[in-house]
DNA sequence: GCCTGGATTATC
DNA sequence: ATAATCCAGGCA
C-alpha cells in the first residue's frame, strides 16, 4: 500500500532536551572536510540550553583559498578560531545588526567553517516555521550572540545532536557572496529539500501561479 | 587612523 | 528598492 509522503519535522514527535543531550555529536564529527559536515548537519538538532531547532540549511566555507570565506585573509583577531580544530563555534556580527552562527570543521590549520542558515522549531520555540528562517533568525531564535563565539560544542549548553535524516538534500550556490567571483557559483549550500523553514535566496522566485494573459 | 563594504532583514 | 548599524580588514 502506498505510504503517505513523508513530511518534515512538524509531523515528527518533538524530542525532549534530555533526549537530545544523549545524542550530542562528538568533536570527531566535525574533524572532517567542511563539505561532508555541512551536508550531514542537515537534519541534526542545534541545541542551546532549553531551546532546539532542526538544522535545515547550511553553507560550507572552505579555507583561505575560498574567496567567499572569512578565512581568505588568513588568521586574524576575529577569524583565528576558524584555523583551530573543528567542533568550535564561530559567531560574528554581520551588517552591524545580525549575528551569524558557524561551526569550525576540519583539522587544525585548515580554516573551514559551516554557516547555519536555517533551523525549524523543535523545542522551546514558536511553531512558526519562519522563526529560524535565515542566518540572522537562527541566532535570534536560539538566543545566541557573539558571547557564544569560540565555544566547544563537545561540552556545555551549546551543541549539535543527531536527530533526523532528510529524505532529500538539495544543493546550490551560496547566498550573498557575489563578490567572490567564480567561488560564488560553487554549490556549497545544502538544504532539506522542500522544507518550509529553508530561507529564500535573493533572486530566487517564490512559487508563483500562472499569470493570466 | 580613515574608509569601505559586508556569509542580512524589515520595511518603503 | 533601500535603510539600518558597526566593525573588520585594507591601505595610507
Amino acid at each position: 500500500m502506498t505510504r503517505s509522503p513523508r513530511l518534515p519535522a512538524p509531523t515528527e514527535p518533538a524530542p525532549s532536551i534530555e533526549a537530545l543531550a544523549k545524542r550530542r555529536l562528538p568533536a570527531s564529527f566535525f574533524h572532517r572536510d567542511v563539505l561532508v559536515v555541512a551536508r550531514e548537519l542537515v537534519g541534526c538538532a542545534l541545541v542551546h540550553r532549553r531551546r532546539a531547532g532542526m538544522i535545515v540549511e547550511t553553507e560550507a566555507y572552505h579555507g583561505p583559498g575560498d574567496a567567499a570565506s572569512h578565512a581568505r585573509f588568513g588568521p586574524t583577531a576575529r577569524t583565528s578560531v576558524m584555523f583551530g580544530p573543528g567542533g568550535i563555534s564561530y559567531v560574528y556580527l554581520c551588517y552591524g545588526i545580525h549575528q551569524m552562527f558557524n561551526i569550525v570543521t576540519g583539522a587544525e590549520g585548515e580554516g573551514q567553517a559551516v554557516l547555519i542558515r536555517a533551523i525549524a522549531p523543535l523545542v522551546g520555540l514558536p511553531e512558526d516555521p519562519g522563526v529560524g528562517r535565515g542566518p540572522g533568525k537562527v541566532t535570534t531564535a536560539l538566543a545566541l550572540d557573539r558571547s557564544h563565539d569560540r565555544r566547544d560544542l563537545a561540552r556545555g549548553a551549546l551543541y549539535v545532536a543527531a536527530h533526523a535524516t532528510p529524505p532529500a538534500i538539495a544543493t546550490g550556490p551560496r547566498v550573498g557572496v557575489a563578490y567572490a567571483g567564480e567561488w560564488a557559483s560553487r554549490p556549497w549550500r545544502f538544504w532539506w529539500k522542500d522544507h518550509p523553514a529553508v530561507s529564500k535566496a535573493p533572486g530566487e522566485k517564490r512559487p508563483r501561479r500562472a499569470r493570466s494573459s
